[in-house]
Formats: structure tokens, sequence, C-alpha cells
DNA sequence: TCTTATTTGATAATGAGATATCATTTTTGT
DNA sequence: ACAAAAATGATATCTCATTATCAAATAAGA
């Protein structure tokens, strides 16, 4: 049986208002914004039963603990800020990558991951 | 100082005649073919000297351990074998992604995965 | 060949992220 | 409001990948 809590509501409403994929850790610290109180452990159970829920999606990165966001959201990449940290979405794709793979190789998917200065991060 | 052993040897080797990057796993298995007794510890303390000789780089793939390939490689990305793990050099890059970085955005850097099945495992 | 500092291999220790435990609190249907 | 089931929070535990430890083995210069 799922109810419905105020913590679990709390994480729902933090992934939507934020338009970016968060870590675990952002998660906590958004979330205890609402709630305070809250412990890390409800943060990995709520997440985990959203991603079962197909609520939210998880968003793998080289070297990274993975973020996490909204579900549904049409094809797209992310941009991963050197500065801060912070991993924000991109719109845009160049489509039909999936002709790189050499011949032999059936590619199905690809995801690409830019890296660079975010604008909170300027370079001076 | 550094010396030459047949433990270093056969792990810089296994990663010159392999057309591919390789996970520590993969190294420790393909040095023993050469060097029998070899231990793990070596393998990362080698890997590890080998990358700060910049004789050898590290791939970063998400939810993925590093693999390790030679440097000096040209701009390249990699394919994902979704069935066997393995990782293969992808030699095409569509080039300029730096572009798809929203407004605001200083992109220096991108990084391309291919996910799907490798030409030893046909989908049947 | 000898000497000595370095490297090795086995394995214990570490570290970080994630999960399990369990007493307490909170939902929710009645 | 009550009772029962589920969720929470604190924290212990687990799971790995990686590093540290240290006695034994081994390069490599004298």
């Amino acid at each position: 049986m799922q109810r419905n809590t105020r913590q679990r509501e709390a994480i729902r409403q933090v992934l939507h208002e934020s338009g970016r994929p968060l870590s675990t850790q952002e998660v906590l610290e958004a979330a205890q914004e609402k709630v305070p109180g809250l412990g890390i452990a409800t943060v990995y159970r709520t997440l985990n039963s959203l991603l079962e829920d197909k609520q939210i999606s998880a968003v793998e990165l080289p070297g990274e603990t993975p973020r996490y966001e909204v579900a549904g959201k049409h094809h797209h990449h992310h941009f991963h800020c050197t500065v801060c940290g912070k991993v924000f979405e991109i719109e845009n794709c160049p489509g039909d990558l999936e002709r790189l793979a050499p011949p032999g190789f059936k590619a199905e998917r690809h995801e690409i991951v830019l890296y660079g200065r975010c604008p909170d991060c300027p370079s001076a």
C-alpha cells in the first residue's frame, strides 16, 4: 500500500520544481526546506519508489552519483558544470548518432554529456 | 626510481595489444596470461603509475568502473555493449557539439556514448 | 655476485554510497 | 477517534572498488 506522506510529497515537489536533475544529497537538502528533519534514508527509499512507479528517472553520468529527474520528458541530454558540479538539461540533440557505430555494431541509444561552466560559475 | 618489472611490462602490453579500453579486471585477467599469479593490487598500482606518467588515460562511463586505454589517441568516443559490457572505441565524432549548450553555458568538452550490441553479441 | 631499495602478492583496511533494521510516528479506512 | 498497517528517522550494516600494510621476492647498480 502506498501512503501520501509529507516527506514523499516534498520529494516529489522538489524534483518537479527543480529545472534540473538532482542528486540524492540535493534532494535531501531541498526537501528539508519543506520538511525539517527529513532523513537521508527516506530520500533513498522514496526515490527508489518513485523510480519503480516510473514517476522519475535516473540520470547516470560518468564518475558521478546518479541524478534524478521527473520522467516522461522527451529525448534530451545533459550539461555537467565542472565548477559547481550541478547538472542541467539540454534541449537540443544532433540526432541519429547511432550511425557513428562501426560496421557490425548495432547502436540502439546514445548519451551526450557536455562539460563546462554554467551561468552561475563565471570563468573570472 | 622506476623499475622494469615483468608485471608492469605485461600490463603495458595488454593495454597496447587490446583494441579497446579495459577495466581493471580485464587488465588483470589478460595480464595473468603473461604473468601467472599477478595480483590485483599490482594492477591498481601499475595503472595509477601509468596514469601519472600519462602513458594511459582513464575512460569514465556512466555507472561503470573506469576503463583504461593507451594515451595520445586523437579525439574519439566509445561504444558500450549492453550485453557483454565490453567497451569499444568509436573513431567518428559529429564534432562541435558545444553549440548545443544553452545560452549562458560555456561548454568546453563533450562525451558521447553509444549503447547497443557489439558484433560478438548477436540479438538472436 | 652482492646489496639494497623497490616491487610484488595476499589480504586487511578504508571509504562512499546505498540498504537494512527497528522502535516510534503517522496515515488512513472504519 | 481507533486500530492496523505503513512510513519515518537514526544509525548499523552492507557492498563494492580501491588503497594500505608488510613480509617476501626481485631488479639493477656497484
